[in-house]
DNA sequence: CTGACATGCAACCATGGAGTTGCATGTTAG
DNA sequence: CTAACATGCAACTCCATGGTTGCATGTCAG
């Protein structure tokens, strides 16, 4: 049984620090909206390197917010559905935090209305 | 009329850089636990210094994911609201694309049952 | 006033991330 | 087989980030 653990806040850190730069946020624009594409495909209009696109999927994939697939010599990339889910649940999660949070605070504030 | 593009999401993006941290999302954490907290007590039971505290914390800042309050000899550190309600929000916007691509996805493939 | 406490500021270091280039390898089409 | 295309691999540069230390400043308590 597992421990019920209320944050695990920390593990989301990298799919956060994944979705946390532009290029990579294109990308998943691009896949969302293009379904599966090549390493090429998705370099074209981009003003920067193959490689370097490369290196930003494999960073997606490591969080597992993407997945490769190879067809014959080319290397499709997906989006990898579950993974955002968690995210925006953890996203959730601190939201309701922050929001008991606020509530707190305003009360607290309230109820001492002279310091 | 203008395209309904999904909102920028190249502006959202520092906000994930911000949170892709662990040190930044537990001081989230300590904050929504906290209500408002001073950078020394922010700093008391971690492993870091004051100063690289202090430096998260700007970091959050730059995000407008908190804010300071000077009061005397302290500087008080407090969630600001607003903006992980847009997170939120771009996470969804990102995970509704998603849904619609697989749902296209799914469709592709089963038009085409044999290549 | 004076000391203690909470910060601010600046210089400095080390690492990792983003990007590049150059060359090797695998694959498909003629 | 061979050329062209799509990648893979590795080395290298550059700079932002995370962290540190040392010292200066502002502020509260007595």
């Amino acid at each position: 049984m597992r421990k019920s653990r209320p944050p695990a806040l920390q593990k989301t850190a990298p799919v956060f620090a994944a979705l946390g730069d532009p290029t990579r946020l294109r990308l998943i624009a691009a896949l969302c909206a293009g379904g599966a594409l090549s390493i090429a495909q998705l370099t074209a209009g981009t003003a920067i390197t193959r490689q370097a696109v490369t290196k930003h999927l494999e960073v997606l994939a490591d969080a597992d917010l993407v997945h490769d697939v190879r067809h014959g010599r080319e290397r499709l990339w997906e989006l990898q559905p579950s993974r955002i889910d968690e995210a925006r649940r953890a996203l959730d999660a601190i939201a309701a935090q922050w929001d008991q949070a606020l509530q707190r605070l305003k009360a607290f504030v309230e109820r001492k209305p002279s310091s």
